[in-house]
DNA sequence: TGCAATATTGCACACTGTGCAACAATAGGA
DNA sequence: TCCTATTGTTGCACAGTGTGCAATATTGCA
């Protein structure tokens, strides 16, 4: 069971033989068929069963493509960019805020490539928000992986921070949390957002903007 | 099946039956025999039918008083102050962070009562962080509850900004997460204070103090 | 005491998720 | 083309969560 994504992650681009083919589409299948049903009939007749039964695979091979049900709806958490795209952030010194924006923006824009998948999984989220108690694990994971991310540049840019753990880990965590928190903003916004006016990125940037004018101690205005 | 606090809620200090005392004794006899099962034997051995066979009851009275395994175990989730202090915030004009922090405190403090469940459940949540996942569910529905209130103090204190929904709900949807942030970090924080020094409401006055000057595009300095 | 209300329990059931071993399909060389 | 190692698929048994329902036990109250 390797991942066929490692063919391509050197930068030759193999042509994939017929188990990657076949797996790369089972995996579509199942995950098509899992967005069908719940779009069609609803998540309580989502059940694994139902999804194996139209994506024509076993029950049991379902579970050797996603680990839970959550997943194969809802579609995996968020990555970090890879290591070059990190250390640029930790050794950048324009405003943090925006910097992480844009690291966003390079994981998003190749997840929003499947514009048939991104939209179902819109409307569902929409309108089945209990959904996301799977999600959790990830959020929480990315969340981590953040914080750690910023401490590296916090870090990196202030020496005496560096030397007290505790404040360093602090500050870092308040910073990752505001950024998911405008993030998942972004992603509200765009939800609702009817004739889809602004793309989420433009979403993302306005959330960003948003945020020092809304902590002026004296509100808007 | 009804709530013994309803005894108490309109401000009659009823003296609970026979019935009510029982309910609130079974209630804590599984409350406990979770958080002892896990802390003594680990997340694994932590099943609902041997939680209910250390609180002594039968498997099926343990979904009598809790809705899921991690329910008993984690907790329930946050809950707003009553109508009246409600009112009172979306009348208040301070400052809208300190205003929501206040809130948090009212809230949280009630739930301090009991050190000695507190203080188990912070070391599970620490040792066991995966926990969290129902517990999505729960904070899902706080942020609703918060942004609708926040939502009604902006178009209090603002008529014009009330003239637009959509702006209106995105700006009080920003604000929600914010705080709630605020509150995660403040608990983080409190859960990393070794000698605990600091109190969790102090916490949460540092956390929404740090906020603004992390936000400075500038960063700290 | 006796009746109404409520709590506890056992039982059957549907569902998620995992380990394992048998079986099927594919890759790649002889 | 055939042979074999590798990998994928499936069925099966199992442990666990959570729910509905009906029988039984307990409590409240007249």
């Amino acid at each position: 069971m390797s991942d066929p994504d490692l063919a391509i992650a050197d930068g030759f681009a193999i042509e994939p033989g017929l188990r990657e083919r076949k797996r790369l589409a089972t995996r579509r299948a199942i995950l098509m068929a899992a967005i069908t049903v719940v779009r069609e009939r609803g998540l309580e007749a989502a059940t694994v069963d139902e999804i194996a039964r139209i994506a024509d695979v076993s029950p049991r091979t379902f579970f050797n493509y996603f680990s839970s049900k959550e997943e194969a709806i809802v579609g995996d958490g968020p990555e970090l960019p890879g290591e070059e795209a990190q250390e640029a952030f930790v050794r950048d010194r324009s405003p943090i805020l925006p910097a992480i924006a844009a690291l966003f923006a390079t994981v998003i824009t190749p997840a929003l490539h499947d514009q048939e998948i991104i939209l179902a999984r819109r409307a569902i989220t929409k309108e089945y928000p209990e959904i996301g108690g799977r999600r959790w694990a990830s959020i929480h994971r990315f969340e981590g992986q953040l914080t750690e991310l910023v401490a590296r540049r916090l870090a990196d840019e202030d020496p005496a921070l560096a030397a007290d753990p505790r404040a360093l880990t602090s500050r870092a965590r308040l910073i990752a949390f505001i950024t998911i928190s405008a993030m998942r903003h972004a992603w509200l916004d765009w939800m609702d957002d009817p004739g889809e006016r602004r793309g989420l990125l433009e979403h993302l940037d306005d959330s960003i903007r948003m945020l020092p004018e809304v902590l002026r101690p004296s509100g808007p205005r």
